[in-house]
DNA sequence: ATTCCCTCCTGCGCGC
DNA sequence: TGCGCGCAGGAGGGAA
């Protein structure tokens, strides 16, 4: 489900909850998700403070510290997860693979589709961006770091289509499927121009885009499509402004053309073939 | 090195 | 009403 938007908005929603908590226990009912969740999170987990809430790229970094040491637990949520706080006695549903048990309340990651990955990485907060995971994972597209020469550099070698591109998380996290659209139609861009093609002031209007694009949505509170919910159950409405996603068909939203809908390295495209080029 | 295809898994909407 | 099919926010691995 969640793209960067999606995700930042939960740990915006988890943040002030967490901060400073004890974890009283951990609860694994399913250790099978997209890679097996290490029993050692138990011992290590039970009895931890809860020091800070990261994000990167669309994992959530929770740092701990407790009497089994300090170190990191990392969630990333896949294509359907979501972290909600229930309160303790809340009954256990179909989908619900872990609990975080805290003083007061419960935080409960649910998950479907089970794409979704919790993982520890022991040692001080820094070090948990050097987790396999992490580790060779692109730039940040709302930090400082996320330039024109920055993206220029990253396309320059890749002679593919610019949505798929986009969407590589070696170059660039945290644009998914919804965003790398979205971002292009704002962009002006159409979604079948090779990347190394794309001069330096579409470049500019492609950074832009995609700043302003996952900004808008975290301040929409993140996409409300399909089964996302906040923390707190509340749904996004980021769909409500989507200008060409599930659209196909659509009159578009800037001109008096058709939204179309393609298949790009076997994920739908959607774009404005009058509006992008 | 880059790019595409497949896979993991469940649920939903659609056509028949 | 029910069944089969295709598709769905991700991302890593392997093949070409």
């Amino acid at each position: 489900m969640p793209e960067l938007p999606e995700v930042e908005v939960c740990r915006l929603g988890i943040e002030p909850e967490l901060v400073g908590q004890l974890i009283h226990t951990v609860v694994i009912r399913t250790p099978r998700l997209r890679q097996p969740i290490p029993p050692e999170l138990v011992p290590l987990l039970t009895g931890a403070r809860i020091l800070a809430v990261r994000r990167r790229a669309k994992y959530l970094l929770l740092d701990c510290a407790g009497p089994g040491g300090e170190g990191s637990v990392l969630i990333h949520l896949g294509m359907s997860g979501n972290l909600r706080f229930v309160p303790p006695g809340q009954p256990i549903e179909k989908h619900d693979h872990v609990d975080l048990v805290l003083s007061t309340q419960i935080l409960r990651l649910a998950d479907p589709r089970r794409f979704g990955l919790v993982l520890w990485q022991p040692g001080p907060p820094a070090l948990s961006l050097q987790h396999p995971v992490l580790a060779s994972l692109g730039v940040e597209p709302l930090s400082a770091a996320f330039t024109v020469d920055c993206l220029r550099q990253a396309f320059s070698r890749r002679h593919g289509p610019v949505k798929p591109v986009l969407m590589d998380g070696k170059l660039v996290v945290g644009i998914g499927n919804i965003y790398a659209s979205e971002s292009l139609f704002r962009a002006g861009i159409s979604p079948l121009r090779p990347a190394s093609g794309i001069s330096r002031p579409r470049c500019e209007l492609l950074v832009a885009a995609v700043r302003e694009t996952l900004s808008d949505a975290i301040a929409a509170g993140g996409s409300s499509i399909r089964d996302y919910v906040h923390s707190d159950g509340g749904a996004g409405c980021f769909q409500v402004q989507a200008a060409v996603y599930e659209r196909a068909g659509e009159p578009c939203r800037r001109c008096t053309g058709q939204v179309r809908q393609i298949r790009q390295a076997g994920r739908s495209t959607y774009y404005c073939p009058s509006c992008q080029h």
